[in-house]
DNA sequence: CTGAAAGCGCTTACAG
DNA sequence: CTGAAAGCGCTTACAG
């Protein structure tokens, strides 16, 4: 099953290699105060250390020092829609500057946790960072049951348990409307898709609350696409289609880039123009939506520094000494499916 | 730094709850064979494992063991464009089979490996997958010098030190030249980028080969946008839409999904018309080029499959049980950029 | 059939 | 100023 590994170098080796104990190269490796080893020995030990490649080996570290030093991610299906890279970016600078490791953990359907569990309790991981983009939602029932420490990124900022639910999704949807509301778009169709009957992301909720707030006099609807997992794309196109058929309004809303994509399949096939006559926000981030012509208004969420945040935070509740919440900013990116003229 | 984790339940516990001493309840954990222990002292042991939360400290196993069981990953930059979440998937199906975990490694530019040479001498990692689509170039002389085990996905497939290059991309390539030329598509352009004077990939030299196997009458030029890392998108679009002003030809081929959505988007506002008289076919594999409208022919890469075997392939490597090797198909996917009619 | 003991590689309190 | 020794949690060869 599991090899060894050929010429592992330990402290004992270098000990042996510079004349010294063990405890003095750990003293040396680790840069522990208060030892005055001297200049020369000290020297010695770097020296060989790097000369025969040795690393302390993590696992008796963690051992001895009964820490555990790697953080699990859950990263949603977040790949490829929601600027995966930059909010992995943002965690991983981090973690690196703290000596520790991120371990990956499966999106499969797995209600009970067990994976989660047996990485918590092997003392693999000591807390999850989730990424929770389109309003996925996450169970952490298990987690705050077991007290191991989570933190959840989304397009609304970075929570963690007993931390307010955090809005800067909530405030962009706000400027969505508000936008709508400004240019008179007075039919808005929020176009979004039931799977196995049940609503995947809650934007819909944010977005009635919105128009109740700034907008009530619009015509809002939402419509509604049913979906399979994994289903082809006429699922979607065709009861979209067929609403165009006989229906026009001002402004589509779309959840995710799929749908945003394959709404503005069928709002150009029906009518090709630029500007569009029938208006499109996405209201998800992704590159896709940028580069696509026409550019497809959509949202920008500032990632890199969410998953910065998010790993501090993480282990921040690790070790018990919380930090201060941070809130963040969405923006809405207007490209060529907002324009008038 | 680290802390302790509170009421870390140990195979002492366990051994003191059920009267047994701990090798018993290693054996039973670990269902080792050929010990005998009574059926119910066996299950009294499960049982108490199950009620306290009982797994194996994976530091401890694995220092006792001298063994290591995490492989580390490199996803270059593919998150975005090149179905990252199907290799995930199919990684980490075999690894979870085995009881190996995942660990990220870092993108950053890193000359020297320096992260994978500590990760690897500190036993964190047995081996490194490395994705490496859009035939991103990689540096793997670190490894070789200080024999890490590896594997490299790229569109070719799956290939590890000394094995033969893999040819499912060079295959597909050569399909889409078969498919020009059974078109009568004569004039060719392959419009892709120089980053600091450097090209980023080589499917340039694949294109020159199977053009000069199968096609050597057509008419084929490499057109150049010189750009800067993360430039705006008219560094793309500017040097394409001056070609287009003063030049036609039958078909556009481009070598990723930001090349592939923004070439449609100056093809487009060139010419909108379906069938578009420009032909286009990208070189990537992305689900965003086939939501888009029209939808861009693109290829099809066996994502899943490929990361199954990427993981089986490395362990084999580090256990010294060499697998035999496997081909992939990648499959030129006709969308409405190749359509006559 | 089961347990006492050694030992993996490390760090650290303690002795000198 | 430096080293011998204990001990983290586990597995396994060996003794009974």
């Amino acid at each position: 099953m599991s090899e060894k590994k050929k010429n592992t170098v330990t402290s004992k080796d270098i000990a042996r290699e510079c004349g010294v104990s063990q405890a003095t190269v750990s003293y040396v490796i680790n840069n522990k105060a208060g030892k005055r080893i001297s200049e020369e020995k000290r020297q010695e030990i770097l020296e060989a250390a790097r000369r025969l490649n040795y690393f302390p080996n993590a696992s008796a570290r963690s051992i001895r020092q009964q820490s555990c030093t790697s953080v699990g991610l859950l990263p949603g299906n977040n790949y490829t829609n929601a600027g995966f890279g930059d909010t992995l970016r943002g965690i991983k600078k981090h973690l690196d500057s703290i000596g520790y490791t991120l371990t990956l953990l499966s999106d499969d359907h797995d209600p009970e946790n067990t994976e989660i569990l047996r990485y918590y309790y092997s003392n693999i991981i000591c807390g999850v960072i989730y990424i929770a983009f389109d309003n996925q939602t996450i169970d952490v029932k298990t987690l705050e049951d077991n007290s191991i420490p989570y933190v959840v990124i989304s397009e609304n900022g970075v929570s963690c348990r007993g931390m307010e639910e955090k809005k800067a999704f909530e405030r962009v949807i706000f400027d969505c409307v508000r936008f709508c509301r400004d240019h008179q778009l007075k039919t808005i169709r929020y176009f979004t898709r039931a799977i196995n009957g049940r609503f995947p992301h809650n934007k819909y909720d944010l977005l009635m609350k919105a128009i109740q707030e700034i907008y009530p006099e619009c015509d809002f609807k939402r419509l509604t696409c049913v979906t399979t997992t994994d289903g082809p794309d006429s699922e979607v196109t065709e009861p979209i289609r067929r609403y165009l058929e006989s229906n026009t309004f001002d402004i589509a809303l779309t959840p995710n880039q799929r749908f945003g994509l394959l709404m503005q399949r069928c709002l150009l096939q029906n009518d090709f123009s630029i500007p569009q006559k029938i208006k499109h926000i996405c209201l998800a981030s992704s590159p896709a939506l940028q580069n696509a012509y026409p550019r497809i208004s959509s949202l920008y969420i500032p990632l890199f520094d969410m998953g910065f945040y998010a790993a501090k935070l993480l282990i921040s509740l690790v070790n018990e000494h919380p930090i201060k919440e941070q809130e963040f900013e969405c923006r809405l990116v207007h490209g060529d499916t907002t324009r008038f003229s």
